[in-house]
DNA sequence: CCTACCGATCGGTAGG
DNA sequence: CCTACCGATCGGTAGG
């Protein structure tokens, strides 16, 4: 019916994404209209049109980068069992998010965090509701397999979360640093070592034949 | 003899100061030449004047804040025996450092590494340096720790040194995420028990009587 | 979603 | 010829 309310969507999709992607090396700060616009062939101005403010984008980026994060990381790991098996499941999702540059600047919830961790305001709000949302995933996903006895019970599962993020948070800025992705593998076999899981080698993609294990 | 031989470096030390309190908020980039200056009184082009380019004053930032970073943390450590007591006395001054706010935005390298982990360039191979040198001096006294029977062999002494600089890492985002310092205990307590410490609540200060165990 | 602008401020540099 | 600043202004770009 109305074709420019579909195209307008459309936009903001594509801007919230490039944002998304310029916010993971320059911060949501440090990206600029200018920036954005020139990376979609837009005006800056469309950009504006699109989004009142530089707050109202950033407020939409961040929406936007929760979306591909739980699309990345926490929807592919709920296949795997509750508990152990999923904490698992979700360390390595997010390590492969992280490999793979789902954002270009590796994880966007790291680099907006420490950006804006010292900024109050509605941006550091929704920075700091998805980083515990996240926290409290892993949280509960350690007290189920507490409770059935495949994860010591020391640490608690919010210090343990605490914990597997931290490494891993760690781990993004060490990659990052060097383009290697050792680190990756470091916090890994820690988080193996930490929740008394064997610490095998991460298994390498392909090595199954095409279209095999889908 | 040259007074304004003098009064140059006195400037120069203020400015970096300054700028490593400014960059632990808004960060290395995100800090301007005019906020600098207005919150030392003086003007712009002085600053200019003292840097050439905003990356000089960037390096020389980096340069201060390490200074600052090893006479808050490190120098006072070094009065703990080498080896475990060592390494526990680098996270207490560390956690005292991010505590008692040294940098207002609490610490200046997780601030500024993850600003700058995507942006390759002198600025970050500072940084890069600065962090390479924290995690050799903690895995360096880990090891002693692991020869002398104090700190388990397992994880090695590099993994070990990465995990402890994480969990203060995520701590001191936490803590500015919050303006809680419950983050830094729970950091505290998990150094304590990966190391095999007791994990006794930290010593509150002005226990002892004015001027007493000094 | 565009061109065309604004008040301001950016980092950097001129002459005094 | 040096430094340490100043007020003013350069070309560009910020958000709106």
């Amino acid at each position: 019916m109305d074709g420019r309310r579909l195209r307008g969507d459309r936009t903001r999709r594509a801007v919230a994404s490039q944002a998304a992607a310029a916010a993971s090396i320059d911060g949501l700060a440090g990206m600029t209209l200018s920036q954005l616009a020139g990376g979609l062939g837009v005006s800056k101005s469309s950009i504006q049109a699109a989004y009142g403010t530089k707050e109202d984008l950033q407020l939409a980026t961040v929406a936007a980068a929760t979306e591909t994060f739980l699309g990345a990381v926490v929807t592919p790991a709920l296949d795997a069992n509750e508990g152990l098996p999923r904490v698992m499941a979700l360390v390595d999702a997010w390590l492969q998010y992280v490999e793979r540059r789902v954002f270009p600047g590796g994880c966007f919830m790291v680099a907006t965090l420490s950006e804006f961790d010292s900024r109050p305001g509605p941006v550091r709000d929704a920075l700091a509701a998805a980083r515990r949302g996240w926290l409290k995933l892993l949280s509960s996903q350690i007290a189920i397999g507490q409770r059935s006895g495949d994860i010591s019970e020391s640490p608690p599962a919010d210090a343990l979360a605490f914990e597997i993020d931290a490494l891993l948070s760690v781990a993004n800025v060490d990659r990052n640093l060097s383009d290697d992705t050792t680190p990756l593998t470091t916090a890994r076999n820690l988080i193996a070592l930490r929740l008394g899981v064997p610490a095998i080698p991460r298994r390498r993609r392909r090595t199954a034949k095409p279209g095999g294990s889908r």
